[in-house]
DNA sequence: TGAATAGTTGAACAACTGTTCAACCGATAA
DNA sequence: TTATCGGTTGAACAGTTGTTCAACTATTCA
């Protein structure tokens, strides 16, 4: 789920037409690594599955084998996404006995998925 | 770019553990259809070539050519990307003589990567 | 008109992603 | 201890995705 760099850099074969304005953009673009911090994040949300998870452990946490029933999946899929969800660092988990309780890390992403809610709602 | 629905629907082979909590969520949950718009709206965002188009056309519209050049890429690839952000209704165009000028659909679009960008700087 | 340039498009290909399957680990209970 | 159940993991496979390439359209200018 981490994004690599591009190993070769193509050249825009067009003539610079606005030279001045490509220059000015290019001072005022974010950092390279910033860019695939933000890319990987919403890759990380650009998934149903991983997005069903977390609106299922929003509000109460869940165990693995829960959700895997509440989304009809097998726990294993489940936990493969589990795991890039933890990666992402939007999801934390607690031991409880033979069950593993998921909880969302932080009101961040629910702020962001109902920002988004709203968007394609229009 | 259009999610497709899971084929096939496989059971969870675990023992049900909670299950009014499981009914309980499932009647909070939201529509399917829903989960697939939200995902395949993050899907849209979660490629930096993408990112990278949005945050050169913000504030000022640019024609493919000088994106291409400001990101180092063939006009095609460029123009490739700008269709599926075209489709997501991210961005708008007006042609003007040989050029078409692409710039950001509407300002939901950066509340989110600001939102997203405030996330991942913790 | 014809040449040149901006942009789009479809096919092809390599790289990536999500689920399945089987094997495994860990905690509980007998 | 052993059996069982919840959860994790890696390999494999199919489906998807992004870039390249070549061909194409459209607009400008001579």
């Amino acid at each position: 789920m981490i994004s690599k760099k591009r190993e070769v850099a193509p050249v825009c074969e067009c003539e610079e037409i606005h030279g001045e304005l490509v220059e000015k953009r290019k001072a005022t673009m974010p950092k390279e690594f910033e860019l695939y911090e933000l890319s990987d994040f919403f890759k990380v949300l650009g998934d149903s599955t991983r997005i069903n998870i977390l609106f299922a452990i929003d509000g109460e946490p869940m165990c693995v084998c829960d959700i895997a029933r509440l989304l009809s999946m097998t726990k294993s899929a489940v936990s493969h996404q589990l795991k890039v969800l933890r990666q992402a660092d939007l999801v934390t988990y607690r031991k409880r006995g033979k069950n593993v309780f998921y909880s969302l890390a932080d009101d961040h992403v629910r702020d962001i998925i109902e920002k988004a809610l709203e968007h394609i709602k229009e």
